[in-house]
DNA sequence: CTGAAAGCGCTTACAG
DNA sequence: CTGAAAGCGCTTACAG
């Protein structure tokens, strides 16, 4: 458009020149208050007017200022992301499948990582964000007060995983039921007998429910182990190591099912430094399908759940929800899916 | 603040209430010139005026409004950071880093994960973000018109790794040489004599270093191997694992130095599919000390970049550079550390 | 279908 | 050290 290489134009455009609405409305002859029309889709503007004013838009390069156009009560375009963090495969993931639509929906991604209650009201306020996406666990429960800011200001939000729950908004789901039953039922196969479920924290959703599924699939598969028993980790492989070693010393098992492969891969550290052998001696099971589960010695048999699309069904549907104006009660269920590998005794051809 | 549970005081305030900037004025007594002032901490306000300035800032709760504050010429307080994925956990963990400095300081992170021209154009032209922190992979180079873009209109930014060729912007990097000249003294130490060297692409620049950062420490080492073969991947555990077949195919090999942790799996695969025992046979190293790494079969011998601090240093310069104006030549360098595990061949406590 | 005008909530010369 | 006023670049009733 300009040339900036060509030094001798530059001089008096180095910082300031910004093509403004004004521009475009004086190059199409229509007022701004049309061009800011066209600009939004608004609708009743007569075709021929929309053609023009985009060909003024496009040959200047308009870009509108998203500044002016959020102050003036329009949109910001930008979706406001709360994770517990990004380190963890499955929370890169998420993130990573919001991205994927953002970008196709022409939406910006403000990315959040801590649930400090004052910076998100500030954020709430602050005019900058359309609306929200959380995720929510049990750990790190959403702030109320955020919420009802939230709220009060009309900003759209949704969840990833289940809503507190006294709160039916719209969230993506997925099937941790359903994973952890087809689990039970291969255990059945195995007939495992004495078996360890290394859950998450007491009050984690997606534990209890995985544990629920787990229970239902045996009972339905009319497996009757000797015993079930459940300790309690945090999610991370230090709490599998630190759980399974706890039940070893006062127990045996069979198998254990760890509620994600973080703890899975916590318990065959252990069982690997006490020469125990996996899956030999104990079988040794995950949930999320994690990028190393597979390179894991033996492989890990898990549940997989499709962490890139929930963050694109989220992504979705907060676009739906702003730009058409959806109901707002709404849930999606994603489904889960047994992966079948070594470590639960299966495949010997180690 | 403002009890709106208690259903009916909510009528009238449940969408607008907004505190401005006019009624901490009123609120203080003060013009809201110098209630700007206080806020943006400028300096030649009286003491006692700003006390009473800060209180009703702080009894109304005043939150500005940043869509008005950057229209009207100040700051966003967002950063923009573009990162390849973040899917990897390198640049998740950069990702970590950077947000944990700019949860610290006040600022929000708006994420960008594609070089999408545009896109990024629009983001610079639209006022919404303060400046922009860049990583540059060989792979995908930061499109040139965007860079121009940004230094017309006076934004600051910063790489993480090299900046392009003929650019001296501020940049974060990390000592690949150093890291992979110990790596080579550690070869040295065990007298490989036939390595291979798999390469990131052709023209990156972390490879590139890292392989002449392996050569010097193998000649400063007095270390002369029968030969020294290099392979080119693009980072993938596939391209590894490619590299290393075809290599194998034609060749017999003591190690092979991987340019990271991906593609030093890809070669393990390869080896255990084939039977070939690692480090026994052949010795395989990465670089990153991933996650993954650690709990490998053999644990992998690696070369450990401090990401977390990567990212947290690339978000307090930006913050420097803003908020001090600080000079805007200027690299930080970060150590790499050589971490000693066994598919190097030590430790055969295996 | 289109335009004139007010207003969104700040910041920043300018004047004192 | 402080205030009155203009202005940033949009959007949105309101009127036609």
């Amino acid at each position: 458009m300009i040339n900036i290489e060509s030094g001798y134009i530059m001089k008096q455009n180095t910082e300031e020149s910004r093509v403004t609405i004004d521009h475009v409305a004086s190059l199409c002859g229509f007022s701004k208050a049309t061009v800011s029309r066209v600009m939004n889709k608004e609708g009743n503007v007569k075709p021929s007017t929309v053609e023009r004013v985009e060909d003024a838009i496009r040959s200047l390069g308009y870009i509108p200022s998203s500044a002016a156009s959020a102050l003036s009560g329009g949109k910001s375009r930008t979706i406001a992301v709360l994770l517990p963090d990004v380190m963890t495969e499955y929370y890169a993931s998420l993130l990573s499948g919001v991205e994927a639509i953002a970008e196709e929906s022409n939406y910006n991604i403000l990315l959040k990582m801590r649930n400090n209650k004052k910076a998100l009201i500030d954020l709430v306020n602050s005019n900058k964000v359309d609306a929200f996406i959380l995720r929510n666990t049990g750990l790190q429960p959403v702030d109320h007060d955020f919420l009802v800011a939230l709220k009060r200001r009309g900003i759209p939000f949704l969840f990833i995983g289940k809503p507190p729950v006294d709160d039916d908004s719209p969230a993506i789901l997925i099937d941790n039921v359903g994973g952890a039953r087809q689990m039970a039922r291969h255990y059945a196969g195995h007939n495992f007998r004495k078996i360890l479920f290394i859950a998450g924290p007491k009050d984690n959703l997606d534990s209890n429910d995985r544990l629920y599924g787990f229970k239902i699939g045996l009972s339905e598969a009319e497996h009757n182990p000797e015993k079930l028993d459940v300790m309690h980790g945090d999610y991370s492989k230090a709490s599998g190591y630190q759980a399974i070693r706890e039940a070893l010393d006062a127990n045996t098992y069979d198998a254990v099912f760890c509620a994600n492969d973080h703890m899975a891969l916590g318990a065959i550290l252990l069982c690997r430094e006490r020469g125990i052998r996996v899956p030999e001696d104990v079988a040794v099971t995950g949930f999320d399908d994690t990028f190393f589960s597979e390179f894991l010695l033996p492989p890990l048999t898990t549940v997989q759940q499709p962490m890139h699309e929930i963050g694109a069904a989220a992504m979705e549907m907060i676009v739906q929800i702003l730009e058409r104006h959806v109901p707002r009660e709404h849930k999606i269920i994603l489904p889960t899916r047994l992966v079948i590998r070594q470590s639960c005794g299966c495949g010997h051809d180690l």
